[in-house]
RNA sequence: CGCGGGAUGGAGCAGCCCGGUAGCUCGUCAGGCUCAUAACCUGAAGGUCGUAGGUUCAAAUCCUACUCCCGCAC
């Protein structure tokens, strides 16, 4: 046995849950992603990992610029569902189409919920110091990562890890989740349990405002905002030059020990003392270039103890 | 025509504005030192300065065109 379903997704978060569905045997009806957007160098168009994969593979692709229109709505529930998988698709589903298929919508979420709604959970979840997180296959509802949960898989959060690996780990995490759980509702065997009421927290998209470092903040919040940030937007502080200030963003970090002003470099390999205790930056990259390990950078912009990090 | 940066020995960069015979850090190779080392010392190899034109007594440096690369856009 196996499902009709609709697969709803974006960015390579998404693509690995897409493969495993395919592999479980359903039948993917049609497959919707954002619309093509002006991007990249030459501002060209450019089609979401998830469209170019599944038009590759042959299934319908659809990219309605949004959901509320009837027709689309008409459309979508024209496909005589059982159920759509949405994975980091990008728009709000409306009613009518929440419950078109015959088993709704269902939702990988990349963290665990109640804690960590909204758009930027990784990110979040990594800035704020948790030290575990995962993703969750939930029943969606009109409200924002508010539906009762199925499944759930949890991973630690490492001192090494950044925005893009986390990201990666749950990815991989998720497929094979979103996959066991629509068996297992096949069979029915489970049910989908309310979310807490304890603990909602709200994982705000990332302001490009908040992504510049502060060196008078306490190190362990630095290192967290650098390795959340990373590689999207990246925190960045400037770095003064003969010729100027240079944007140089932070790609990766490790929590060091050391005393000196904000900003200051305590030796010759980027070990920045805070507000509270120092870091070391491992991975940069300035402006216009592409990220270099720190030994690297530094053979071509040496930092020297002392330097006044902006 | 979205904005911007770049192409200099194996890596990362400086030099270019104010033309004049190529430099820094690292790596590589050889030798030395050391109980030892990714440490240190000495020496060496390695570059048509992206391509094609132009200006000039002279071009990495100025001008034109082209190719390739990268960053920003989430």
């Amino acid at each position: 046995m196996s499902f009709r379903l609709a697969f709803m997704g974006s960015p390579d978060f998404a693509l690995p849950s897409l493969e495993a569905l395919i592999a479980a045997g359903h039948e993917v009806a049609c497959v919707y992603s954002q619309p093509p957007r002006a991007a990249g160098r030459g501002k060209q168009e450019r089609k979401t990992p998830v469209h170019v994969f599944a038009e590759a593979r042959g299934f319908e692709v659809r990219t309605p610029k949004s959901l509320k229109r009837a027709e689309e709505q008409a459309a979508f529930a024209a496909l005589n569902l059982d159920v759509a998988i949405v994975v980091a698709y990008g728009l709000i589903l409306p009613k009518p189409i929440l419950d078109a298929p015959r088993l709704g919508c269902l939702n990988l979420h990349g963290s665990l919920l109640p804690r960590w709604r909204g758009a930027a959970p990784i990110q979040r979840a990594l800035m704020a110091g948790d030290r575990v997180t995962g993703v969750q296959v939930m029943q969606m509802e009109e409200g924002l990562d508010t539906g009762p949960v199925f499944a759930s898989a949890e991973t630690p959060i490492s001192p090494d890890d950044t925005a893009a690996s986390l990201h990666d780990r749950l990815s991989a995490l998720g497929a094979p989740l979103l996959a066991d759980t629509l068996a297992r509702i096949e069979r029915g065997e489970i049910v989908a349990r309310p979310q807490a009421e304890e603990g909602v927290i709200y994982a705000h998209k990332i302001d490009p405002a908040e992504a510049r470092i502060d060196w008078s903040r306490p190190a362990r919040e630095i290192d967290l905002k650098i390795r959340g940030l990373s590689p999207f937007p990246g925190a960045w502080f400037e770095l003064p030059t003969a010729r100027g200030p240079l944007r140089v963003k932070v790609l990766d970090a490790r929590l060091g020990q050391g005393v000196g002003a904000p900003g200051e470099a305590l030796d010759d390999a980027l070990l920045i003392a805070c507000g509270e205790g120092a870091v070391r930056l491992t991975s940069v990259q300035r402006e216009g270039r592409g990220a270099l390990p720190a030994g690297e950078f530094l053979r071509g912009a040496p930092v020297p103890a002392g330097t006044r990090l902006i």
